[in-house]
DNA sequence: CAGTGTATATATACAGTGTTTATTTTATTT
DNA sequence: AAATAAAATAAACACTGTATATATACACTG
């Protein structure tokens, strides 16, 4: 067989093969993402992908970009259906939407945060947009708390010095907040993590322990502990 | 060439192996382990390992079942070196403890906490001792807190009903201790483990947020949190 | 319209992987 | 000493990602 002719190519290869893989994650997991497995798929060979994507790294980057930015599409919208006024509410919106996006798609999740794919390290450069601009809905309300006079952080640890450049590229992507702002939200970053990791990746021991109810508890705590009444 | 004779064998092969493959995860990182690798170095062939493990899973759980039984030697020993009396140090001690361990074994932490290799899922039934007793440092100075009545768990949600049978099987490796303890020390483990993957898998912005400054910001908030003053 | 160049696919091949089967040799037991 | 069990090798299968060479379809140009 040689090379088909144009109408029965797939239009738009490029996304169809992220399709494909997006739909054997779903199916199979993120490790055992196979080039040869999508081109079977899609009727192609392997070696066809190799014109869209470089290499294998390269397609989970992609992937990993869309996935961010799926991410950030809903924490930004979550947080813009709570008015501008109600911080608290709006954290604890964005906050309950942080674990309903990784119960709704968790291998997507993990394809984030995690490293599921054998000896793929994700390219902090290609990906920083994308991860900045997710993280942004959080930084916004915890940067207008502090506007507000509404954050506490006593004790707060200071930020370390010699950081400035990257940090500018950051703001591109996460909007000109103040760094304060974003320690803060790393913190609360990582509790959300912490608790929905373990839940995601069956890491919590099964006997009763009730991840929603322990979440919810969780936001509370964070809402008590950095939000003045 | 044939079987060598014993003389030239390994002796303990078994344990060889194991050597062998956290030697390739330490140098090379959990994802690209390889029985066939292994083989070579120790100069054996690759289906002589399926004498000792069935399958590489079954190789990895053994690792998971070694790291968690070293983790928790780690945590049991820190926590010992605190007068039993001194609980609130005893906390801080086995928490800047967990951090010191994912940072001397980054690869061991994320095999056991983390998905690294492709399609693996760790059988509970096999880790669960080991895991059990590495959080049952954790769990014996929370669970003593609430003795002493110096544990602060106020809205703490309850436990789920039916699970008892299960949590007896925990306790066995785990110790007797209070369910109740247990969901908080599933809390504070959520938040140690939050900010420790984070740094260790490199998803932290890469703009001045010192890591340890910040964890020990973290264990103190855990602290002023849970316990009376 | 003919010819050329480029993009896009296939075909083939290589080195690697986990795993299965059959076979051979060593070690142990009867 | 003979039979048996254990532990290794050898060979093969079905995969994987990827590099190279090749052929075709399409678009542009003279």
């Amino acid at each position: 067989m040689v090379r088909p002719s144009k109408k029965q190519q797939i239009p738009n290869l490029q996304e169809a093969i992220k399709e494909t893989a997006w739909n054997q994650i779903a199916e199979f997991g993120a490790p055992t993402l196979s080039l040869r497995a999508i081109a079977r798929e899609l009727k192609i060979t392997a070696p066809a992908i190799y014109n869209y994507f470089p290499n294998r790294d390269a397609l989970v980057t992609a992937l990993i970009i869309d996935a961010y930015t799926s991410f950030g599409d809903v924490q930004i919208a979550v947080r813009d259906e709570v008015p501008e006024t109600e911080l608290e509410e709006r954290l604890r919106a964005i906050g309950l939407a942080y674990r309903q996006w990784a119960l709704d798609y968790p291998q997507r999740y993990q394809l984030i945060f995690g490293t599921p794919i054998p000896g793929y390290v994700a390219p902090m450069l290609e990906v920083l947009p994308s991860a900045a601009r997710s993280l942004s809905a959080l930084v916004s309300v915890v940067d207008g708390l502090r506007v507000a006079n509404k954050l506490i952080a006593n004790g707060f640890p200071s930020i370390q010095s010699g950081y400035q450049q990257q940090f500018e590229v950051w703001k591109n992507y996460a909007g000109d907040y103040d760094i304060f702002s974003l320690s803060v939200a790393m913190i609360i970053w990582s509790r959300v993590h912490g608790l929905v990791s373990l839940e995601i990746s069956g890491n919590m021991p099964p006997f009763g322990v009730d991840g929603s109810a322990l979440y919810h508890y969780e936001i509370s705590s964070i809402i008590d502990q950095f939000i003045k009444k």
